[in-house]
DNA sequence: TTTATTTTTTAGGTTAATCTAAAAAATATT
DNA sequence: AATATTTTTTAGATTAACCTAAAAAATAAA
């Protein structure tokens, strides 16, 4: 079936905000993320439902459906892999490839997709360390933990950033955070939760609470 | 100014008309190439010409303004670069690359053009031969000729095709004839103006007119 | 458990891009 | 030059995606 830039967006809101929650997802939440209006977001659900891609009662919420989930993971794999594509091959930084993966996302061709991925590689995530689902549409699940929610005293490495906003992540970039980095956590300042952290061995630097909160990291052994 | 897929299509449209003439392009021409109906053309140009990218005046035809021109030519330029990119990079036929690159011809980042030609190495023509316009919108004059205006006893080199549907370049493939292959034209029969052609000196083959007319070459000092 | 507040939906409109059918203009033919 | 044909435009609808304002349902507070 037929299917609109507009509907995929909307089908991608509407995971994205499924991740966080195991239940129904708002229309007033799937309006925000849309930048429209809820009335908009309600004639849009009815369609969706129409084509079996959500399961929608209205002032139940919606959810998406097997086959609207399946739409939704195409699109993440394709605005993932095509931010590899930016940051790898075309020497972006990874704080200016959003929008232009969000254009690149809908593209229409299994093929592409196909030989895109195997050109760089097979990559498992992608520049912010989101998790790039395979063709068959598994997400591997890759768990990594809050830098907010570490103890003082541990090492772990920066996976990831639960947030993919220019502003954050060239603040990181500043930072000298990058993925891969080595961060120890010297200090939890217990007045406003903010943190002094070494990364890579160097001097220690601070870091507020806000900034730990969107950093993903796993703890060394 | 914002503009979207469809004027863009239009402009690129009424650009590639122009190409061939230098007479106004009818709403019928444009009608025919956009398949759409002339009373949907009639709409369009006039809001083109709102807009300042065409010049029209009802039932005189239409032309470019220069905004017109530059846009369509950017349209191109990204357009054929993103056609080096999926044979050159990703591995694709020359007969496979047209539908993909229309819609990657509209994504919208002045940089990633910018670094998508870097990354090339800068070519000069897409896999059909066809002259990739420049940052500022100049077209080499490549002046090809056809072969089916060359001479029997005639040398050339194929540079370009004059058509890029599938069912044309696959012909050309099977026949083993691609960009840079050397054509010794043998014969040129006058009941049908058919050519007997060896393909890079190998055994001489049968090509129709029809073909020899959409095969553009230089010829061998 | 009423009342107040918030959320969501309905009703009715708008804009971009298309369509069909009919009218008008341009071109071709006798 | 008058008539016929073709091309183009106008008029009036349609669809997708949005909007505002008002009504209805759900939730929270008194």
């Amino acid at each position: 079936m037929a299917i609109s830039f507009t509907e995929e967006n909307y089908l991608k809101v509407i995971h994205r905000l499924s991740e966080a929650t195991s239940e129904d997802i708002s229309t007033n939440a799937v309006a925000e993320l849309m930048q429209t209006k809820a009335a908009s977001v309600t004639d849009m659900l009815r369609k969706l439902a129409d084509k079996g891609w959500v399961n929608y009662q209205k002032y139940q919420g919606v959810r998406l459906s097997p086959a609207g989930e399946k739409i939704a993971l195409s699109i993440v794999r394709k605005h993932r892999l095509w931010e590899v594509f930016l940051v790898d091959k075309m020497g972006f930084n990874w704080d200016e490839v959003h929008e232009i993966a969000e254009q690149l996302e809908h593209i229409e061709s299994d093929e592409l997709v196909q030989k895109l991925d195997a050109y760089l590689g097979f990559p498992k995530t992608d520049p912010h360390g989101d998790p790039i689902p395979n063709k068959e549409g598994i997400l591997p699940e890759l768990a990594y933990l809050h830098l907010s929610d570490i103890k003082a005293g541990k090492n772990c490495i920066l996976m990831g950033v639960a947030q993919d906003s220019a502003v954050f992540l060239q603040l990181l970039t500043k930072l000298n955070l990058s993925l891969g980095a080595k961060l120890a956590i010297m200090e939890i300042n217990e007045f406003d939760r903010s943190f002094f952290v070494s990364i890579n061995d160097a001097e220690p630097i601070f870091i507020s609470h806000e900034v730990a909160k969107n950093i993903l990291v796993k703890i060394l052994a």
